[in-house]
DNA sequence: CGGCATGTTTCGCC
DNA sequence: AGGCGAAACATGCC
């Protein structure tokens, strides 16, 4: 489920836990490094941001980084901000909680009960990871802010397919493989063509696409809530803007949904 | 049983 | 050095 914006749905949800502090810090050790709780433990949560797709719990300590991998998502005081569920049947486990966050004392008099955990990460797939103080140098321009400029710079030299180019996330940071087809998509690009071949129209109307549609996605829910959502890639019908068969194929070991039609 | 999955990381080869 | 593609990782679902 997670890309950049489901870690932005998450991270916006977790802002509420801002002034509190952690009591208490239960992980599973197989996706952390060994000292996070000790790390963690006492401190007082200063505020919740992201960078593309890693939420950030800044504290008056470190800082703890959430990765979602492949089916990671959040609870906060034992709400999920996004309901939609990953799997059919048992879709939320404790089994595949890997991190528990508990708060006590706030800002104000607002207590969470102890039974409530504050920050709670499931991930049944575990390719998710937590970390202390992430490196965020490498990652590059925001997705969903992302200008002309600053795409025609990061495609500099690359000749892989611009779909592949973009999943890079140190090219572009928060885009996952939905919101990559569905900004395509609406570029009229196709996945298949040489990112260093782009053209400054090229760029400049990809760039708005990203800004344009990964908004509205935003707005409307996360990276599920496109034209080319999960049902439509499953059930490959005609492309919802010319009525042409759509495609289906593997580019950088990643499935590619596209019109052959209008993305060229 | 085989294949697929909203993501990274690693490794061999240019 | 750095880009590229394939494989690996881990687990559930269809």
């Amino acid at each position: 489920m997670p890309e950049g914006l489901e870690a932005e749905i998450w991270t916006r949800s977790a802002q509420t836990l801002a002034g509190r502090t952690i009591d208490r810090v239960w992980f599973d050790e197989r996706v952390a490094p060994p000292d996070l709780g000790d790390l963690l433990t006492g401190r007082r949560i200063d505020g919740v941001r992201r960078r593309g797709k890693i939420m950030l719990v800044d504290t008056d300590g470190p800082t703890l980084g959430l990765h979602f991998g492949m089916t990671g998502r959040v609870e906060v005081d034992g709400a999920a901000p996004i309901a939609q569920l990953e799997y059919a049947s048992g879709a939320d486990r404790d089994e595949w909680d890997r991190l528990r966050l508990h708060t006590g004392s706030t800002a104000t008099s607002f207590r969470v009960g102890d039974d409530v955990v504050a920050l709670r990460m499931n991930d049944p797939r575990r390719l998710g990871r937590l970390s202390i103080d992430p490196d965020l140098e490498r990652l590059g321009p925001e997705a969903i802010t992302l200008t002309k400029a600053e795409l025609t710079s990061a495609l500099h030299r690359r000749s892989a397919a611009i779909k592949s180019v973009l999943l890079d996330q140190t090219v572009v940071a928060g885009l996952g493989n939905l919101c990559v087809d569905e900004v395509l998509f609406w570029a009229g690009i196709a996945p298949t063509r040489p990112a260093d071949e782009m053209s400054g129209d090229d760029c400049s109307q990809l760039a708005g696409m990203c800004r344009e549609r990964l908004g509205a996605m935003l707005a409307a829910g996360g990276s599920t809530h496109g034209v080319l959502d999960p049902s439509v890639r499953a059930g490959l019908p005609a492309c919802p803007r010319d009525g042409s068969p759509m495609i289906r194929s593997s580019i950088g070991g990643r499935t590619a949904v596209w019109c052959p039609e209008h993305q060229a």
